[in-house]
DNA sequence: TGTACATCAGTGAACGCGCGTTCACTGATGTAC
DNA sequence: TGTACATCAGTGAACGCGCGTTCACTGATGTAC
C-alpha cells in the first residue's frame, strides 16, 4: 500500500502522522501553545480530521504522552538488557543516560509526558508510565542491595532528579557556561559522582 | 497612604498587584495559558490597565521572570551568609536547599524564569540571572578548591540538576511513590550523597 | 464477476468565544505661580 | 491660599484573529450475496 500518488482522499496512516506532527509542533512551541488546527495544517488535512482519531485536543495530548512513556520504557529496557553482566552501579548510570538521551531526542513527547494538568490520564497511560517507573525502581533496588543500603527512595529521587534536571536545563537552553559540554557527557560524570557517593558513605 | 476606602480610581500600587496576580495565575495554569485579561480581572482593573505599566503581555512576563531571579539570588545569598564558617560541602548543600525552597514556594516565578522562548531578555534580566548563576559558581568553586578537584563544571551541573530536577518533579506532582517525602528532605539526602561522592572519588 | 449497501475517513462551512492591542476618553494628582 | 495646567493612571468600546468543536456532507473502501 503506497499512497504516494498525488494526495488521495484517504491518508494512509493519519493517526501516525498526527502524532509525529504534534510532537514536532510541541517541541517548537511548548505543550500549551500548540493548536489542533496548526497540526492539521501541517499534516495536510482539514482541521476537523484529527477529531476522527483522537476525539479532541486533550485526546491527542494524552496519546502523545502515552506514546512518550512507551518509548521511554523501551529505551530504559534496552539499556538494561544491553548492560547485563556489568556491575549494578554502571548499569544504573547507563539507565540514567538512556533517560537523558530519550528526553533530548524526543522533546515533544518529553514536554508533554508529565503534564497531567493538561489531560486526564487513562488506564493505558497509567500502565505504561508505571512500567517506566518500575524499571527505575528495579535498577535502584539492585544497586542498593549490592551496596547494602536501605535508602532506595533517595537513590530513585537522586538519579531521576539528575537526569530530569539536566534534560530540562539543556532543553531550556539557559545552561550558562555549561553549554560547551553535551548533556550526555555531563550526565555521565554527574551520575558517576552520585554512585560514588552511594558506594562511599552510609545513609544518614 | 491607605487606599482602602472603597476602590479609588487610582489603584495605589498596580504594578505590584499585577506581578503578584500573574505569579498566582501562572502557578495555576502555566506560563503560556495565562491571559492578560484574566490578570486584570483578578486585579480588579480594566483589561487595558496592565499595558500602562508593562507595555504588553511579553513585558509582564519578562518582569515576572526578572523578579524571580532577583528573589532567587537573594535567597541564595542569604543561605550563603547564614552558613558562613561551616565547611564548604555543607554550605553548598544549604545553597542547593535554598534553590529548592525558592522553587517550591514561588511556583509562578519559577515556571517562567527560564522560559526565554516566551520573552526577549533585556539587560536587567541578564544581570540578575547572571548574579544568581555566579553565586552557584562561587559555591561550587569553593568546594572544588577545598577538595582539590578541577571539575567545577561537573559540580555546577550536578548540584543544579539535582535541585532543578527535584523541583520540577515535585511541582509536576508525578513523583510516584516518593510523594511521602518532602522535596527538602529528599534534596538534603541527595545533595549529601553527591558531595560525599565528590569527597570520596577523583574526577574521571 | 458484479452489484448493493454499510462502514469508515476526511471535508468545509458555521458557530460562539476569549484573546491582545489600540485609542479617544476621563478621573485624579501634583506642581507652578 | 487659590487657581491653571500638565501629567499620569485607568476606562471601556471597538477591532480583527485564531481557536475548538459541531454537523451535515461526500468520497473511498470493503463485505455480503
Amino acid at each position: 500500500v503506497t499512497p504516494k500518488d498525488d494526495r488521495p482522499y484517504h491518508h494512509g496512516d493519519l493517526p501516525r502522522t498526527l502524532l509525529d506532527t504534534t510532537a514536532e509542533l510541541v517541541a517548537a512551541v511548548g505543550p500549551s501553545s500548540w493548536s489542533l488546527r496548526e497540526v492539521a495544517r501541517r499534516a495536510g488535512v482539514s482541521h476537523a480530521a484529527p477529531a476522527h482519531h483522537f476525539g479532541d485536543r486533550e485526546g491527542l495530548l494524552r496519546a502523545l504522552s502515552t506514546e512518550g512513556f512507551a518509548l521511554l520504557r523501551d529505551a530504559m529496557a534496552r539499556a538494561d538488557a544491553e548492560s547485563e553482566g556489568l556491575p549494578p552501579d554502571e548499569r544504573h548510570v547507563r539507565q540514567g543516560l538512556s533517560y537523558l538521551d530519550f528526553a533530548t531526542h524526543h522533546r515533544g513527547h518529553f514536554a508533554v509526558m508529565f503534564r497531567t494538568d493538561l489531560f486526564t490520564p487513562d488506564a493505558e497511560w497509567s500502565e505504561v508510565a508505571g512500567a517506566a517507573y518500575t524499571l527505575l525502581l528495579e535498577s535502584a533496588t539492585r544497586l542498593c542491595d549490592h551496596l547494602g543500603r536501605g535508602d532506595v527512595d533517595d537513590v530513585v529521587a537522586g538519579s531521576w532528579a539528575i537526569v530530569h534536571g539536566l534534560a530540562n536545563l539543556a532543553i531550556a537552553g539557559n545552561f550558562g557556561p555549561l553549554e560547551h559540554r553535551t548533556p550526555e557527557e555531563l550526565g555521565g560524570s554527574v551520575l558517576r559522582i552520585f554512585t560514588d557517593g552511594l558506594a562511599g558513605s552510609q545513609p544518614r
